[in-house]
DNA sequence: GTCCAGGGCCGTT
DNA sequence: AACGGCCATGGA
């Protein structure tokens, strides 16, 4: 029998944990730290193609010089935020990407992203998408990780273990996505979806990167006897 | 030194 | 629709 998406939850699930990737803390309040929702925007953009440990610099430099919020990067000089995020690579159009959002959350949402956040996926993922440098990936991974929705990550890791294990479906983004939910969605209930696709997606980043390699490592690889792909015809 | 990372845009075919 | 070049730092 095949490997369905469900199935290779349950199997990472138990191999690899729950890893708990951009947990949103809700106390964040009475901590006096700023909202960790907009971490999470602008952590998604600067990840574009870029290692997480880069990333990490980039946020760190934001929050040293206390700019991680939307009006200090909506109003920020251009040059002087792209000097701030430099460690993340691509920091030319990076800056442009976090300064355009921020100043879209300031205008039209008032600084408020339960404003933001409290409408229908559809239409934010629209808004997001509409917005240069903010692909699918992106935008999705902003409603799932920071917006809390149950939308399904997809990227180039899952693409990649889709065409291995294999996973029986199309190649455009929309349809693994569909993909993935429709299968998921049938056997988890809807207040839990949010949960499971954040650590679904997580868990394929790691096991992508530790065994599904573009060099695969197949030794010890959790999918070992799911999997199809033979790598000694590599 | 080489490879690659939690993409997206733009131009060409 | 699909593909190639480009953007750039830092760790393995």
């Amino acid at each position: 029998m095949s490997l369905s998406p469900t199935l290779l939850y349950q199997i990472l699930l138990k191999k690899l944990g729950n890893l708990y990737w951009w947990p949103i803390d809700k106390n964040y309040h009475k901590k006096n730290k700023s909202d960790p929702r907009f971490e999470v925007i602008i952590g998604a953009i600067l990840t574009q193609n870029t290692s997480w440990s880069n990333v990490e610099k980039a946020l760190e430099n934001l929050k040293s010089d206390r700019k991680l919020n939307i009006k200090s990067i909506a109003d920020a000089n251009l040059k002087n935020l792209t000097k701030i995020i430099k460690p993340s690579g691509f920091f030319n159009q990076k800056a442009q990407r976090i300064q355009t959002l921020s100043k879209l959350l300031k205008d039209k949402y008032n600084y408020n992203l339960y404003n933001f956040f409290n409408r229908d996926i559809k239409i934010i993922r629209k808004e997001l998408v509409s917005i240069k440098g903010i692909g699918l990936e992106t935008a999705d991974s902003i409603l799932l990780y920071a917006g809390d929705k149950p939308i399904f990550v997809v990227d180039a890791y899952t693409k990649r273990i889709c065409n291995r294990l294999p996973l029986d479906t199309e190649t455009s983004y929309d349809e693994i996505q569909l993909f993935f939910e429709n299968d998921l969605s049938k056997n988890y209930e809807d207040k839990i979806l949010t949960k499971v696709y954040g650590e679904l997606h997580a868990q394929i980043v790691i096991l992508a990167k530790d065994y599904c390699r573009k060099k695969p490592n197949c030794t010890d690889c959790p999918l070992l006897k799911d999997c199809m792909f033979d790598d000694k015809l590599f």
